[in-house]
DNA sequence: CAGGCCATGTAATCTGTTACATGATTTT
DNA sequence: AAAATCATGTAACAGATTACATGGCCTG
């Protein structure tokens, strides 16, 4: 549901092309949620279908196409209707942590190894997360623009510090990750098995 | 492939049926990799049939059957191949995130009713966490009393200590995103549209 | 003998990933 | 003329959720 939603929430700022919704999650909202174009296109098919969607054809050069997708009133609805609900959080899937419940039974070198990986992973993560959240903050990215287009001059700061507040917590969670993963480390070394 | 380490690591531990695997997924590694019954069984067929487990067929009473299975050689292999490598993180998909990027949408009352209640779900997932974690360090969980039986007494501190802190992990993140929706819901008070 | 727990599954559907396929347009 | 980018998809598979189905065993 919450690719449709996505998806929905980019058109709801900006009619785009399957190819520009997969450009942009790829760029930006992919931080919090990303998704291949072989995903991408076929649920736009089925969104139209369902009516929350509709298309409108270019012709870019002579043969080539695009389809350019808007929100419907359906669309707006549905948007509007599950942004304002709460939805329980789903299962946890937490592949480190399932790993380290069981790394205990591998070398003390090879533990070290594998949580150093993920901690650099970690902190790279959070460097993006804290770039866009920078950028957002002064107003510097295509989409938050677009938005603030259709907002009262006094509400674009307020809109600009939501939206990076969900990267800033996306960078402290990816900064909580890197510490937690270095203090393991530092249990494994102070009693090697 | 996680679901299947997960269930690999159990039985590493303690041959186990389908129905022991689901309750204890259920009941505690499940708070970090989960699984309904619908997904474990058939999976434990086919790793049976890969050869990395195997089923000792119980009988209790006079009809009624459970299959308790057991570690092969490859799926010690496997396991420990798996458990001291390195693998990236999956792709992010995190719905309050996304939801947050689109609440500037919705009333304000309506974002901090939302953000109010994943606050609340999210304390109280971390106080499942520091219960489990708690218990772990007190030795005082079945899984873990049996994992210290195979391992030399000086040990079972340290094991203790890896495993109660993947649970402190997931306390500390499951109060920082609780914190981090209270301070969202501050900014949308600061400045309500 | 009823209610809860033990025990194993199937079916249908939805969601997500990886790999492949095709061709036009624009830029260097 | 080659390389990068624009543009849309299909196929096959893997992973996850929800609902349903069946029946035996154990305790009060």
């Amino acid at each position: 549901m919450s690719l449709r939603m996505a998806l929905l929430g980019v058109l709801d700022i900006r009619p785009s092309s399957g190819y520009e919704l997969s450009r942009f999650l790829h760029a930006s909202a992919g931080w919090v949620w990303s998704a291949p174009q072989s995903q991408i296109y076929p649920l736009l098919r089925r969104m139209e279908a369902d009516g929350v969607i509709k298309a409108e054809l270019q012709v870019r050069g002579e043969r080539l196409e695009r389809r350019v997708y808007e929100l419907t009133e359906e669309g707006q609805v549905e948007l509007r209707q599950w942004a304002r609900t709460f939805h329980p959080s789903p299962t946890v899937h937490d592949p480190i942590a399932l790993q380290m419940l069981f790394l205990d039974t591998v070398s003390t070198a090879d533990g070290i190894r594998v949580l150093t990986e993920y901690a650099a992973e970690q902190d790279d993560r959070a460097a993006h997360y804290e770039h866009r959240r920078d950028r957002l903050l002064a107003h510097d990215t295509p989409l938050l623009r677009e938005r603030l287009l259709t907002a009262p001059r006094e509400q674009h700061d307020r809109i600009a510090q939501s939206k990076a507040h969900v990267f800033d917590g996306q960078a402290r969670l990816a900064r909580e990750r890197a510490a937690w993963a270095r203090e393991a480390i530092g249990l494994a070394r102070s009693n090697p098995g």
